[in-house]
DNA sequence: CTGAAAGCGCTTACAG
DNA sequence: CTGAAAGCGCTTACAG
């Protein structure tokens, strides 16, 4: 590279002010036409390129928006993000992903440097135990936040997520419908909202059908597939075996099945099994799994719009969307 | 947000200059222990938030890494990003992915930004079809580019990827040990550099076993569970079937298996299955899938590490770093 | 050990 | 329709 080109090298080069230059690139109206074009012509061979960081600086706008979920891998989460990502490029933001892992500390030293960057927005699936507060910093210096799928009790924003506790609900009773009564509960934490509602879900549905709830077969904990593989151990050890299980996620589900079906079970012949997201997975899974579909990319969508109008001067509203999710019925479910 | 405090706000505050709060809060020696102290106090109180757009202005250093792959969600590159991430929190550098999904449109787009933005480097997986220029445009304008996973001819820097053509040999030579002679290929484009090489080791490992190549069991295209799954189709329509089959990768051979299962037929038993990446699922799924571990975590590690070379100064170099890959043998190939 | 001043590359009123 | 000038918030020689 010879000499950075700057505004300044095309206004010398084409005997303009750099404000003209500026302007035109921006396709400003106020420049002439033929101005215009011999600009965008100039800009183009001589290889410039726009310092947004400059432009930034000035304007306090920077284009950035930030993503912030536990983790991206997360087939829950890369649906939710792929919504984000389509509604943000029409917009022309630059997204910017991080993985928190539930580690709080992850998650502030993203959200300082989205501060430091002079992020447009933020988007987040806040990480156990994230304060009210953390969020209000942000809001206080400017950076909108909306939140997706767990909520934050005081954080006066708006947090979209499906209906967890009806969708569970839609899950263990199509369990109770199909006459299994004998249904446990496998993954999920209440520390989070996500976790929490879920198992409201649960033992909403079994209440509803007079079916008593037993704590022994509420399995918390997996969250992920091989945890949900690895909770095959503890099931088989229950004293008084279910003949199905709700999961907490179709990850845990799928690697439940697996669990099972290497302990010799069979998994939608021997023991009923429901996921819950309705990721890709689930539809092509052996047996095909039943799962409850939440809406991910609703979820994203509306994320992302509603952020697109904080930054167009919408005023924070703290409030949860909530999405309808709908069951999917497969083979998972169709033993008795 | 009353007034956005910045460093001249600590100054006033503290009847000292800016040059003495900027040093201070960098913790340069230069400023007396006790002047640091009460500006880092005042910073804290103040609700300070440093200015990285301001900064990175004045020295164009942004601290920023652009990293850019065709789709994070394919467990194959989470782990490269894992690994990655590692190398690069360790050095305070901030990571900003990107998904390309292959379109060359996507990715010019990502380098641009990453351009406008003063990243400090780039690390990609380039898409399909990414002519080398694209690469040296990058790097002519100071922003050092490490490939992983795949090469670009031309390119002027460093790859990093697995051996692939020795792994695939690897897992094709296991077949042939086992005593399959029937052996098709599922899936890879040559479109990639990593699609040709594994193709080149599937073909050599036959050849070497004075095996005939047979093109109608080289099924070209699936990259994805979905499409594994659906390429059995095409399988079980052949004319004479192959008893056992090395897929591209994991992610194909998982959905391979469940199609042979929605068949009726037993993978690992009625036809063996290897998978390519020996991502976590390989140990859990049913049958468990033997594969080859090409050491994403190193890929990932040694081009950060070699990026961050760059970064401190280190010339490009043209070279392909290859990692040699290990095969893991499991239930999917117990069959004979 | 601390300060005054210039400058990074833009954009934005304001003039003309 | 175009230009001169100020300023965004830092850092970096240079002085003292």
């Amino acid at each position: 590279m010879a000499q950075k080109v700057k505004l300044s090298t095309i206004a010398e080069a084409l005997g303009l002010s750099t404000a003209t230059v500026s302007l035109a690139l921006r396709d400003s109206p106020l420049v002439a036409e033929s101005t215009r074009e011999r600009i965008k012509e100039e800009a183009r061979v001589s290889g410039y390129i726009y310092n947004r960081r400059a432009a930034s600086l000035r304007t306090s706008k920077s284009g950035i928006i930030g993503v912030c979920v536990s983790d991206i891998m997360n087939p829950f989460f890369g649906e939710i993000l792929k919504a984000i990502e389509n509604e943000l490029d029409r917009h022309r933001q630059t997204f910017v992903l991080c993985n928190h892992y539930d580690q709080l500390s992850k998650q502030r030293a993203f959200v300082d440097t989205m501060l430091q960057l002079g992020a447009d927005g933020l988007i987040m699936s806040p990480a156990i135990g994230t304060p009210a507060p953390d969020i209000h910093l942000a809001e206080q210096n400017d950076l909108p936040v909306t939140l997706i799928a767990r909520t934050v009790e005081g954080c006066g924003v708006t947090s979209f997520s499906g209906d967890d506790s009806y969708g569970m609900r839609l899950a263990v009773t199509h369990l109770i419908d199909k006459g299994y009564r004998r249904i446990a509960m496998v993954g999920g934490t209440d520390l989070t909202s996500t976790g929490r509602e879920r198992e409201r879900g649960y033992r909403e549905a079994l209440a509803e059908a007079g079916i008593e709830y037993r704590p022994d077969w509420r399995l918390p904990g997996p969250r992920s597939r091989h945890s949900g593989f690895d909770a095959v151990a503890g099931f088989l050890r229950l004293p008084e075996r279910p003949d199905a299980v709700a999961c907490f996620s179709d990850l845990v589900a799928l690697g439940f099945m697996y669990g099972l079906a290497r302990e010799g079970l069979r998994p939608g012949v021997d023991i009923a099994v429901t996921g819950y997201d309705d990721i890709d997975e689930a539809a092509i899974a052996m047996p095909s799994l039943t799962t409850v579909a939440n809406g991910q990319s609703e979820v994203g969508r509306r994320a992302a719009a509603a952020l697109l109008a904080r930054l167009n001067g919408a005023p924070a509203v703290e409030s949860v969307e909530l999405i309808t999710p709908q069951i999917k019925v497969r083979q998972s479910t169709e033993g008795l």
